[in-house]
DNA sequence: TATTATTTTTAGATTCGCTTAAATTTTATA
DNA sequence: TATAAAATTTAAGCGAATCTAAAAATAATA
């Protein structure tokens, strides 16, 4: 088990996250986007980690993982929602500020670390942006979420979900107040710019973009 | 504030514990052996260091920190030893198996974690080794320990302090149930190979080794 | 003190992870 | 479908952090 570096973990884990939307395939261009990396970089890493087998490249084609590199990433993935959740569960961190100190923390060799890490924390099933956590075999729960954009009006829904890409999104939550969990109903949708108002606990009622409804997921209550 | 690297970092570490011992002049091959490099890898990263300010260098003759060498050096310090005090007292880490973890955990980037855990913990002065935890501003406490090499016979002593370079040592004390803060009494001290007799906490007595008593350090009851 | 041994530095090379610019392939469109 | 646009790869190169081998400076010793 050669130890990969910080840097070829995080393609892993960037291929197996752009893939999950689509069946797994992955542009260069959306890897270089996201890395913030020149194309030619990302081709040059895909060609390393082709070779060691990680990864099926085809030349202007795409990227997927193998069986390999998708244990990998998993495994980065679940090292990352678990530091994550400790930082906001123990260390009262507000969930804007952690990625970026979980980018870093996912890169920390040592199971015995992790594992006692996912002890210590009670074996949490799901991060504080309410993303699935791998056990240490790899499994995660899927959760069952629409996107509060395609919601429908009137019915109860729960905030079970959200994008943890952007630091200015989870401030915005912040600032409304809006929490994992909270209940949520939709009283309205505007047609001309799709803007949702929305009640919260039955209590408050808000209205948010287009834009911050596709960064949210309810569940069906 | 450029960020330094985690090998600039570590440089800046080692030359501060190198330096402890003598007035704070290293010297290259003593830093070679430390960090496991070539000669030649650290006369690089000397001048470096150096051009940076970050150190006092001279060619043939030595390296010892600048002022703001030392801050960096300090904090990485105060990071090492958190860490380690965390892995021990929170994830039930034995003293043992901590050593490589905290060197890659000291290297994460950002204040606000750092201050938290040290929070979170209760603003520990010491670690789980006895070495002095620095604060936010880099004080720390310096303890008033002798080497237990150079313990007077027949005398009430403190464990307080031991070495945490090796594993193999840290292991040993494990066996032989020897933990900081267990009272200490030599009874006998072999002038042939420097043998040291001594009573534990009253009652237990065992044998060490000049070699183990020079990795020990005590305080006077 | 002259010579030898040791330590340290210099010189030249390598790998990793990145860049820009140019070439190539694929996709979109007139 | 021919051509233009976009995406991707290739080529060449750079800085960081290492290495080995050779040269130079310092320290030890006969």
């Amino acid at each position: 088990m050669t130890t990969l570096s910080a840097v070829e973990e995080n393609y892993l884990k960037y291929i197996f996250q752009l893939g999950e939307t689509q069946d797994g395939l992955v542009k260069t261009n959306d890897l270089a986007y996201k890395l913030d990396h020149s194309a030619a970089s990302v081709t040059d890493m895909l060609k390393k980690l082709s070779d060691k087998r990680f990864v099926a490249y085809k030349k202007y084609y795409g990227v997927s993982l193998t069986k390999l590199g998708l244990q990998i990433a998993v495994q980065v993935l679940r090292k990352h929602r678990l530091w994550e959740t400790f930082l906001v569960k123990n260390l009262k961190f507000t969930w804007d500020k952690i990625h970026d100190i979980a980018e870093q923390l996912e890169h920390i060799q040592s199971d015995e670390l992790i594992d006692k890490m996912d002890e210590y924390l009670g074996f949490p099933k799901f991060d504080p942006h309410g993303d699935p956590i791998p056990d240490k075999q790899g499994n995660m729960l899927i959760p069952n979420v629409i996107c509060l954009a395609d919601a429908k009006l009137k019915k109860q829904y729960i905030l079970s979900n959200v994008n943890d890409d952007s630091a200015a999104f989870l401030k915005y939550l912040n600032k409304i107040q809006l929490q994992l969990n909270d209940k949520i109903k939709i009283t309205d949708k505007e047609e001309f710019d799709e803007t949702i108002q929305l009640i919260i606990n039955d209590k408050k009622q808000i209205t948010i973009s287009k834009d911050a409804a596709q960064n949210m997921f309810v569940k069906v209550v």
